[in-house]
DNA sequence: AATGAATGAGGGTTCATTCAT
DNA sequence: TATGAATGAACCCTCATTCAT
């Protein structure tokens, strides 16, 4: 990360990237497993199978278990920060920027599968201290979201209160999602974003 | 079990509810790990703890871990079913039958926390082979909104489709609660309810 | 239930009796048990649920798990020795005598199965210094199979020597037979009996 | 497993040798316990204690219990067939070929001791669905006895019937020895086998 | 005389973690 | 870099034992 191209590469800039590629391949492999087994349910053998590799070798790349799934909570919150403000971003009207968001969110949840495990994290595992900064990054996630709505609502456009309540109200029907759809669904995803965000916009009162 | 009201108790029926009542609150408390610590997180040391009871006691009561567990995930469906069928029964149209089933749904799993957990589980986990039941009861309830959601459109008071989508997109919303929503919040619970309820309504159309 | 007519019999005398054939029932299921699962495979509950009663009521009877055992044990080698002596005591020449104790003691361990458990036991157990009366009255079962012999060997009808290699040899065949001998074998326990007579006599030279 | 002799060694091969070794010295270890406190009475803290392991490491090695005893088990099976094959394989007229056989089985009870354990384990135990394999070698075993005592017989030499219960009359009396006799007996192993061996031919007609 | 209820030690098993190589 | 090997804590579960009733 961060080589200059042309320049002669170290053979340790090229361990090291090397290395940066192989931490970043265990998170995500973490992540899979953290999707599919809930937290409690991540075994350190589970990713290092995944990874043909054997389970002492993670501590090469990570002190802990509890550091790596850390680390994925934050990657997958700060991926859905980044993902949506660089989508809604380029909208101009409340309008769009919610209907943006609503097709962007889905996306990511539908589709990075393994990161958004952050957001629909069920157990009360994020109230753990260490987890202070993964709540941090959710914390501005939802101020984005309450940004749209609260210029919608200041615009004249959204006629929806108290803001708190109508964000969770509809990050609860987005999040679902998972629970429920799948990719062998007769209703395409494409589909199912184009009746969610109608729904959306008929609660803000559009 | 078969005493008279009024009559003597027999020490065999005074023994035996007072096994039903251990029986029960083991149930209970194991509801409260398992909507705390997520399904692979729950121990039967945390489950006893709370007994003040050993874990191997708990053995004298029923025969596993997993048995335990379907029973807190049975009960709980069997109770939100019960529970919103005798709430919605009383109401005769579309609007008042769904407006009091966001109620009631809201009011079971904010007020009757530890077993509406059942509501809340991921679907890894009831897709378990032993589960089956569960998910059968857990069917029959979305039937039972599906039902007031389709009497409504064909009443021609609701509009909206596709139900399935609608249906879930609605239940997201509101099992989101737990998530965000404690009793020291500053909006009261009858208020949430109220915001809920009208954000429901508008949706389909009322 | 068995008062003798005539004599009163005080309410301790009763009692004891009573308590007396609980006991000694106790100690035939627990035979069986012992006979089916081994040593190591018994336990309280197996032996209480074929009296229909629980385990806990065994302490009444007896201090401990390992008494009862014991007492199985030592009953075992008790009734073989009886028996044998019996049978055999009424034989004259050392032939018959030896004749009729192969006969006794396969109908002992074949139709006396729960208690014969204590001459066919695998494990090292009978070596548990708690057994030393087992272990004595199974050397008086031997000194007594020896005495046959000896009787035989004097009488200069039995060639074999020597002695105790003889009786080991011939005691080993007697009871390996309840390993691979069913009721439901196509020889009866009486052609099964002949045959291992003549072994054995053939063996001492007639 | 492979290696060609004289040539270097990979690092792979001798550490599979090494993990090989390991796995087979559980077994041992394991086979001695067997015989000691019987099927039931194996924990696997007394096999780990032997090797002076922690019980926990047994686990990479095997992945549990019944499967080390399974493998005790065919191992021995498989072991003694071979054993005798072997030995009476060399061996041509039937008296020699039962003979030879006496002396190789009572060597190999006695001697390949913790092994040996599978042809005295009681049938209960091999009744296991998990161990019909072990019973397969066994039913072998007997064959191999008994096609002795046909070839005897046909041949003229032999003189007894039934087969089946004479070869479980031998066998018996065989494997009884352990039972009964030590290092420490003042009869050497060889003085043990010369008399057995008389008697098994005196037995047959000899 | 018997039982319901509970306990605690110990057994089988899993798994995060360590460490020499 | 990575692994083989081992550990020990914690988990589920069984069972002999206790004791109030």
């Amino acid at each position: 990360m961060g080589d200059v191209p042309g320049g002669p590469i170290s053979a340790k800039s090229y361990r090291s990237r090397r290395e940066e590629r192989r931490r970043q391949e265990i998170l995500l492999q973490a992540a899979y497993v953290l999707a599919e087994q809930g937290y409690h349910g991540v075994t350190l053998e589970a990713i290092a199978s995944r990874l043909e590799m054997t389970k002492g070798s993670l501590y090469y790349y990570y002190p802990d278990k509890q550091q790596i799934l850390y680390l994925v909570l934050k990657q997958g919150a700060q991926a859905a920060l980044d993902y949506i403000n660089r989508q809604v971003g380029e909208m101009v009207s409340p309008t769009d920027k919610l209907g943006c968001w609503v097709d962007a969110h889905i996306r990511f949840i539908c589709q990075e599968m393994p990161f958004s495990v952050t957001l629909l994290q069920t157990d009360a595992i994020l109230e753990n201290v260490a987890y202070e900064e993964v709540q941090k990054l959710l914390a501005q996630y939802n101020k984005v979201v309450d940004q749209i709505l609260e210029n919608g609502i200041n615009a004249g456009v959204f006629t929806v209160v108290p803001i708190r309540a109508t964000r969770n109200f509809i990050l609860g029907a987005l999040n679902w999602i998972p629970r429920w759809y799948t990719d062998q669904d007769e209703m395409t995803l494409t589909k199912l974003i184009s009746v969610y965000r109608t729904h959306v916009l008929k609660l803000v009162g559009q």
